[in-house]
Parts: structure tokens; sequence; C-alpha cells
DNA sequence: TCCCATGTGCTACATTCAGTAACATTATGA
DNA sequence: TCATAATGTTACTGAATGTAGCACATGGGA
């Protein structure tokens, strides 16, 4: 491990406000303090709202740019990477690396259901071939802006 | 959320040393305070251990009996079982509970192979066709004391 | 031009958790 | 009974998060 140029906080260690916050960037895709407020359940300040922006975007998982004195937060990644590190962290630490342990460990803790599974790696078989051919079907797709 | 009995401290929420710890009573299977910390690299003292082995037991990944007067700790949960929860939460918050799109991020983010997914995928369905027949291949055994 | 509304920059404070450990207490066997 | 080996209890520190206040800037309207 720690090949990485970049340290890429990780996911897990997002605080619950943050994970909220960031859903509902990933959700509307571009937002402004005040549109995240609004959004939220919550009742925050504004101050709240931009701290906790502002903090995500340093640790890399947004970026913004200003519009009439106005900040525009969007996602820095999308959120199937952020997902995909952060599960790898977790395959790391508790299954040796191996994701057929994990999802082992999953279906016997009944987060996933074996027709699931089935149907998972029918689907994965799927877009494989289509890949071969030439579609990215289960890669990301050209309109995802890929590093 | 919040169906469960028990609240199962989030696997993301383990501390290092907590993480290292756990790995060790994983891997020995049965531990006393002593023997973690002869196990560990770093010189901690006695006293830490056992601090960390009790949280870790309030969080539900360790469980403990006593003989002649010495705790001895075994894990009370297989980390796959708790990998596989820690995903599961990973998952719904990232993922919309789609496995599908982990996977998609997992290989976008290089995280996976495109190889080893399908690999995956056909040891998955291997494991599936032995399981039908009659082997749990990729399921629980019966050992395991489904709640 | 001056003032207000709006948005940002900066700082701060409380809480919680994990890392780390000291010190008191208690059996237990020689 | 005394030393030894464990445990019980308590505490402190630092980092991360949640939450927010307040000063400062700036653009548009009176």
């Amino acid at each position: 491990m720690n090949g990485n140029t970049e340290e890429t906080h990780d996911p897990a260690e997002l605080g619950e406000l943050e994970r909220s916050i960031l859903s509902i960037v990933w959700r509307i895709g571009q937002v402004t303090a005040e549109q995240v407020r609004e959004d939220l359940d919550r009742p925050l300040k504004d101050s709240t709202i931009r701290t906790v922006l502002r903090r995500l975007e340093e640790k890399g998982y947004l970026e913004h740019f200003i519009a009439n004195r106005t900040f525009h937060y969007s996602p820095a990644q999308t959120k199937q990477r952020v997902a995909g590190r952060a599960v790898k962290r977790i395959v790391d630490w508790f299954c040796d690396g191996s994701i057929e342990q994990l999802l082992v460990g999953m279906v016997d803790s009944k987060v996933l259901d074996r027709t699931e599974l089935q149907r998972l790696a029918d689907r994965i078989a799927l877009a494989q071939k289509a890949a071969e051919n030439q579609d990215p079907g289960l890669k990301k797709r050209p309109t995802e802006g890929g590093e």
C-alpha cells in the first residue's frame, strides 16, 4: 500500500454531516452553500455548510469555481469511485485483499443474497463480454471525467 | 436502517491500533493481552492493550472468558462478516445500495482489474453451482449461528 | 456617493473518539 | 504474609467534526 501520489482522505472517515452534504452534491451535481442548506433536513447556519463544503474540498471530494462572487461546488470524484476505494481499504484490512472473501462475508452476513450474487455474476459476465467487443459496458463511460 | 437489536459499531470507525489488534486476534484466534503485546510491532504498555481489547469487546468485535484470572479474548465475528457489513454501509451511502455500481466504481478506480472481475464472476458461478448441488461452497456453513 | 444585502475569510469552541498510560486493587501461590 | 501477576478504574492528549460568530469585501440601488 501507499503507492499513491495523493493520500485521498479515507472516505470512511467522513462524518455524518459531511456524508450528507457530499451526497447532496452528488445528487444535484452542482450547488451553492445556500442550495445545500435548503436541501438539508436539519436547519444549519450558512457558515456551517460552508465550513463543511470547504473541508470536503480540502479532502478532495469537491471542487469549486466562483461566479458572481458565489462559490459553486461540484464533485471532484464520482461516488462510485469513492466507494470503490473505500471498499478496497476494507478488503485490504479485513479480507486479506481478497474480494472473493469479501463476497463470502457479504453473503454470510446477509448483506448480499445468493440470488443477487448470481445475477451479479451474470451481469459481470455480460458486461465483460460487451467490453471485449467495444462498448465499455461495466466500465466508465466517456461522459465521466476520467483522470 | 436501525432495525437491528444491536448497533454494531461501524467497523470503519475503528482506529488504526484497534484494527491492528483486531487483526491479531483474528489471526491467532484466541489471545491474552500479553500475547497481543508480543505480537505487536510497536512497544505499548500492557494497560494500553487491555484498554483497546476492552473497547473492542464493548463494540462487539471480541468476547472473552477468564481462565486463571486471565482474560482470553477471541473474535465475536468473523472478519468477513465484519467486512461485509462495512461494505454494505459504503454501498448504501455511496452506491444507492447497488453492489453493481460498486463494482463499476472499483474497476473505475483501478481497485479491481477487469481480469480479476472476470475471474471473480467465474468463481461465483462455480460456487453457486456447487451450492445448488449440496456443498455450501460460497455460503455460510451451518456451524454459523444465524440470527 | 453611501448604505445594505449577500457572500466569503478566518477563527473558535464543544464534543467525541482513539491512543496511551498510570495507579490502585485483588487474588494466589510459595 | 508477601511478592507477583492480572485486572479495575480513571485520565489526559490530540485530532476530527459539528456548529457557528463576526469582521470584511463588493456590487447594486436610493
